[in-house]
DNA sequence: CGTGGCTGCCC
DNA sequence: ATTCTGC
DNA sequence: GCAGAATGGGCAGCCACG
């Protein structure tokens, strides 16, 4: 098929907001391409060229794109930066000033041009990569150059995820979507929606059938939903089992013999960044083979206690790793059991995976199993939950007892209940708004993307950035809130405030909102307790609680101080034995 | 060889 | 990560 | 309730550039 035509079925899938016309648009799709074609396509609408867990990534993006769209248009990059800021989309942007173009690039044409984009590395690749883009587009049509930007950016948006993809195989193949859970079932073990597509469009149903656990090969992973309180989990799965939630990264850890492998939360291969947790699975994992899953930390040896993720992250690297590690040694807790010896564990009750799995688990220092409760008191889950943000932890997930592994879900079979979920025990800040960016995409037709803001600092009498807020407004009030804004707009950066970052438009200090946040960490952007060549302070997962506190003055906002106080009052996770 | 811009991936 | 929105 | 698309802080890695 021709990539012209594609890029017909993309404009249609995303004139349309309803899931059941894009499943049949794409299944119509699926069915005009080869088997190939389907693999390939799959992969495209995931905005890559392989599987998740392949590390092909494009390296381009919006700076990138829009060197290329300025290069294929023969215009200044500051002139097509400027028209993307009132556009929001390069994709649209790349439409509106393309021609017409021949659209006669094949789909497998297009694909393999954007391999060879992706795949340029080294000295000069910067203008390789845009010069190739940029030569790319001059085949293209406009509305074939807007898909293909929006797929190297990862912003395809229209409205089909991985889901609405395995509905539509399913809806190609027998014209219902009644073989969703057999293809979905094949896809959460190999994680591989293009090889899922080929397979059925190849071999058949029968062959996504013998889709087995492989141990080496990722396991998509079961992800929580959350709720506010213990009365709301209990009353939705009634007895559950109770466990702490750490502040680290999720490890899938496959044992095949003295052949470990530890992927991601998004299925990448971590395996040679952990060594510490290579060996502890080595030793610890008592099976021959084996897959867990569990949260790792650094930990503070001479403190005895856990490092905060900010310092855990650190050891997310590919150099230095002998090095760091000395500083920061991981430690796993294991919380699930996927596979053992031959057995698919996914579909037994959790109860029972997680007995399996205390037993799994010999004496060692790396690799422990958390304690747990199973309550149907919400009282007794309120203690655990208060013992656990008392420790200094995230707070506790719940897990229905009876569930199975539910691979790809996020769904009630775990639930999260976090500290800053709870109201009246994290506090909420009164931020000052200095700035505003535009927004991308769906925030484009609001003029507003999200906030610049700030604390007060009444030694300087000045505002000091602490957060960009994007999110915990409706629509209706992003387009109140830039209202406000646009009247008390200012050319430049007010002399009371102080930003490394630049908002697309600064406003007078005025409008106080009320801001929740799950921790202050310390910051390299924001100015907030920021000493000189030091390190400021900022809000981690920043929201809107209140629209404008119109109860408040500027000055009145949170102090830097405050900020300060705050952050001493975070307390360090102690060990637990 | 250091720094800064950009990107991808953790949360 | 959190949050909002259409179905 | 699901699925998707907006948005956050901040780390390391890669590349360009001085």
């Amino acid at each position: 098929m021709k990539f012209s035509e594609l890029a017909d079925y993309f404009e249609k899938l995303e004139a349309t907001t309803k899931r059941n016309e894009m499943v049949a648009l794409l299944a119509e799709l699926f069915k005009n391409l080869s088997p190939e074609e389907v693999e390939k396509v799959a992969y495209l609408c995931q905005e890559r060229l392989v599987p998740n867990y392949e590390k092909i990534e494009f390296g381009m993006s919006e700076k990138l794109v829009a060197k290329s769209l300025a290069k294929a248009l023969s215009k200044d990059e500051e002139e097509v930066w400027t028209l993307y800021k009132e556009i929001g989309d390069l994709g649209a942007l790349a439409q509106r000033y393309i021609g017409e173009g021949k659209g006669e690039l094949e789909i497998l044409d297009v694909y393999n041009r954007l391999m060879e984009i992706a795949t340029t590395t080294g000295k000069g690749s910067i203008e390789k990569k845009t010069d190739r883009l940029a030569e790319l587009f001059s085949h293209l049509s406009g509305k074939e150059a807007k898909y293909i930007s929006r797929i190297v950016l990862g912003r395809l948006r229209l409205g089909i995820g991985d889901p609405t993809i395995l509905d539509a195989f399913s809806y190609a193949y027998s014209g219902d979507k009644s073989l969703r859970p057999v293809i979905e079932r094949a896809y959460n073990l190999c994680s591989d929606l293009g090889l899922v597509g080929f397979t059925l469009f190849s071999k058949g149903l029968d062959a996504l059938r013998d889709f087995k656990v492989q141990v080496g090969k990722p396991i998509r992973m079961a992800l929580a939903e959350r709720l506010p309180s213990a009365e709301e989990i209990i009353s939705k799965i009634g007895r559950c089992s109770v466990e702490p939630k750490f502040d680290g990264f999720r490890c899938q850890i496959h044992k095949d013999g003295d052949n470990i492998k530890i992927f991601s939360r998004n299925l990448e291969d971590n395996t040679e960044m952990f060594p510490d947790l290579v060996e502890g699975a080595r030793k610890q994992i008592g099976a021959e083979k084996a897959i867990i899953e569990g949260e790792a930390l650094a930990f503070n040896e001479e403190a005895q206690e856990f490092f905060p993720f900010q310092v855990t992250v650190q050891r997310k690297r590919k150099y230095e790793i002998e090095t760091v590690m000395a500083d920061l040694p991981l430690k796993l807790f294991a919380f699930d059991l996927l596979y053992v010896d031959g057995e698919d564990y996914t579909p037994k009750p959790y109860i029972e995976r997680r007995e399996k799995l205390k037993s799994l688990i010999l004496p060692g220092d790396v690799i422990m199993v958390a304690d747990s409760i199973i309550t149907e008191d919400p009282k007794e889950l309120n203690l655990f939950f208060e013992n656990a943000i008392g420790s200094g932890l995230e707070g506790i997930v719940a897990k229905r007892v009876d569930a199975p592994y539910q691979a790809g879900a996020r769904n009630f079979n775990w639930i999260k209940l976090k500290r800053s979920y709870k109201g009246e025990l994290t506090d909420t800040v009164d931020l000052v708004i200095l700035g505003y960016y535009v927004g991308r995409g769906a925030r484009t037709k609001l003029g507003i993307g999200s906030l610049l803001a700030g604390v007060y600092d009444p030694e300087s009498d000045t505002f000091k950035t602490v957060a960009k807020i994007g999110s915990g407004l409706t629509e209706e009030e992003w387009i109140k809130m830039k209202g406000l804004l646009d009247e008390i707009r200012v050319d430049n950066k007010p002399s009371r405030v102080v930003s490394i970052l630049e908002p697309d438009i600064w406003v007078e200090p005025k409008y106080v909102v009320e801001v929740r946040a799950d921790e202050i960490t310390r910051s390299p952007v924001h100015t907030a307790g920021k000493d000189e060549g030091e390190l400021g302070y900022a809000l981690r997962f920043p929201r809107v609680e209140k629209f404008v506190r119109i109860d408040r003055k500027p000055e009145d906002a949170t102090t830097v101080q405050e900020i300060l106080e705050m952050y001493n009052m975070q307390k360090k996770v102690e060990v637990k034995e």
